[in-house]
DNA sequence: CCTCCTTGTGGAATCGATTACACGGAATTG
DNA sequence: CAATTCCGTGTAATCGATTCCACAAGGAGG
């Protein structure tokens, strides 16, 4: 693989022309120019970035740690942070951290070993030494979908959707369709969403008079088996739920799992919602409820912040809004008969 | 961020001899050894990769350059190659090239300037330009799941699932229910997955005494837009197919929704399979029956072949065997009643 | 007691780029 | 016509590590 003395060499210059000539400063004579680049087009030329990074120190490159990869809502904003950040010139670099905390922390390091400009974060628990040593190193670093409070952490923006509204236009649609019983699937109490959309949900069933039992709270990790372990413990109280809520959208498939393998049905016995609607919730049986975020908007949002503070701009907190989509998981939408 | 000179003073030693404890070389006295290290964590040193990189010429880093990370099957490749490269100390940097062979190159482009150990590419189209060049270079390379034929690109072990088999299941299936009017919905014939599947539905056919017709071939991008397409012009025809096979998930999805769409019913009016087994296929209504591939083993065979070459050992190709999972979507399963 | 080898350490070159500074020659100005 | 500015280019320092070579001190062997 040629380097920039291979260049200068074949095009008789030194190679700080070589250097000029790529980053197209001013002050090269138009035949030079056009010498460099006749050089660098034989010899297939291309600048090694590692060099480049060490001698400019910024590797053009985020990092983005999602909790689950195989959660279709991470996956989707994975790319769309992808997609921004490529029109903007970076490079995605992408850590698993499948729910486990120890396994972000080998990414947060990892990545901060590398060298990335800035780091994306959707954290799974409290506060992890690495992301709190990254914060202080000054490493630019935006939170999307969750967030850490605390812990020197409140600086870093938070690129997040606001739910509690969808959430009441759930709530107000499972009264209307006669359901009393309500019951919540939570996030792990670590996470800011796991907390705030049992929050939602309370205040919501408030206002329409109802109480949420702790019977009816049940705490899942965000995976599909806790989901369908919750829904078991649910069925088998003696007032069982008529409706279920689940935080995420592997949680409520789990949910379905137990419902049918106990002969119930979906939403005759029990009535079903989830958090995040995906593309596949319109082929289940039935079609789910869901509430979508604008994670397009989110990803983009995400990454223009990012930059922002990557650049020595500052940058803000945003907050979008979700959306409630009605399927048939509820029971039949108003206005047609059963 | 401290550097290692700066551990160098703290500890009082050179550089040199900080750089032998980190890479624990033997000839270093205890005591110092000793020294360096409180130093190392008294300054919370981390040593810079992309310095280590430049000067070693290995980035320690695999690329991953899929086709479409919505695709649930791709997702949890990504997954299972980086839980394979991560247990042997590589980094994965996934690129995704959303069945855009623009794309794939920009990503293909992008991974080499950073140097990357190895590439891991499962391609879109016939054979890029940037791909060859890899090769050329001499950057160790594994194709997974698709490949590419001729353009120099020969020598480039190939990790993949061989369906035939599975697919020769598949048709017994569909001809043991009754069905005799089959079609397929095929890949981009630029891909080797795409043709070799419908090679393999033919000559299953062909086994049954039945015939493809031309008719009954529809060609898909992998794409769930495609499938709908496709199936839309398969159920105009006279004589519409009795059963659908789909080369890919997202194809049957949409498949599923043109069916849906003009209040046909799955497997009553038309029966459905599809490549590529999921979770969420067992939730759609009613579940599909697919051709599974061994995910997981097919991620860790790629990145164990794939650090063969990078370490400089010899790498072989490796094919691994689909199986069917039969469901509802071809009709009641044998042995019980409708 | 002198030589030779081993052990532990430091100095300095190196990887491939970027960029401050210096310099020669041409062009501009008084 | 001399002085000054500007333009295009080259030399060399630099980023943060690794590693070859040199060297001093100490131990072993003759």
């Amino acid at each position: 693989m040629p380097a920039i003395k291979d260049v200068a060499r074949r095009a008789g210059v030194s190679v700080a022309t070589v250097s000029r000539v790529l980053n197209d400063h001013p002050s090269v004579r138009p035949d030079t120019r056009e010498r460099v680049l006749a050089a660098v087009a034989d010899l297939g030329y291309r600048p090694n970035a590692v060099a480049r990074s060490l001698r400019t120190d910024q590797t053009r490159a985020l990092g983005l740690v999602i909790s689950d990869v195989l959660n279709p809502f991470f996956t989707e904003l994975a790319r769309s942070v992808e997609d921004a950040a490529r029109e903007l010139g970076y490079s995605v670099v992408i850590g698993n951290a499948d729910e486990r905390p120890e396994l972000q922390d080998h990414h947060v390091r990892t990545l901060m070993d590398r060298r990335i400009d800035g780091l994306l974060i959707s954290p799974t628990d409290g506060g992890s030494p690495m992301m709190q040593a990254a914060a202080r190193a000054g490493t630019p670093m935006v939170f999307v979908d969750r967030w850490i409070e605390g812990a020197g952490l409140d600086e870093v923006p938070v690129v997040r959707t606001d739910g509690r509204a969808a959430i009441r236009d759930l709530v107000a649609h499972l009264y209307a369709l006669g359901h009393r019983r309500l019951a919540i699937i939570s996030g792990p109490a670590a996470t800011t969403t796991g907390r705030e959309r049992v929050d939602a949900f309370r205040s919501a069933l408030r206002e329409f008079g109802l109480v949420l039992s702790n019977d009816h709270i049940g705490q899942g990790d965000f995976q599909a088996d806790s989901g369908r372990r919750v829904t078991a413990r649910f069925l088998g109280l003696p007032h069982p739920p008529d409706a279920v809520f689940a935080a995420d959208n592997l949680m409520a498939l789990g949910a379905m799992d137990e419902i049918r393998a106990r002969g119930l049905r979906v939403p005759d016995d029990v009535a079903l919602a989830a958090f995040d609607d995906i593309p596949w919730f319109l082929h289940t049986d039935p079609p789910i409820t869901a509430i979508a975020q604008p994670t397009g908007a989110l990803g983009h949002a995400a990454v223009t912040a990012l930059v922002d503070l990557v650049e020595g701009r500052p940058a803000e907190s945003v907050t979008l809004s979700a959306r409630l989509v009605t399927r048939r998981s509820c029971g039949e939408p108003e206005g047609s008969t059963p």
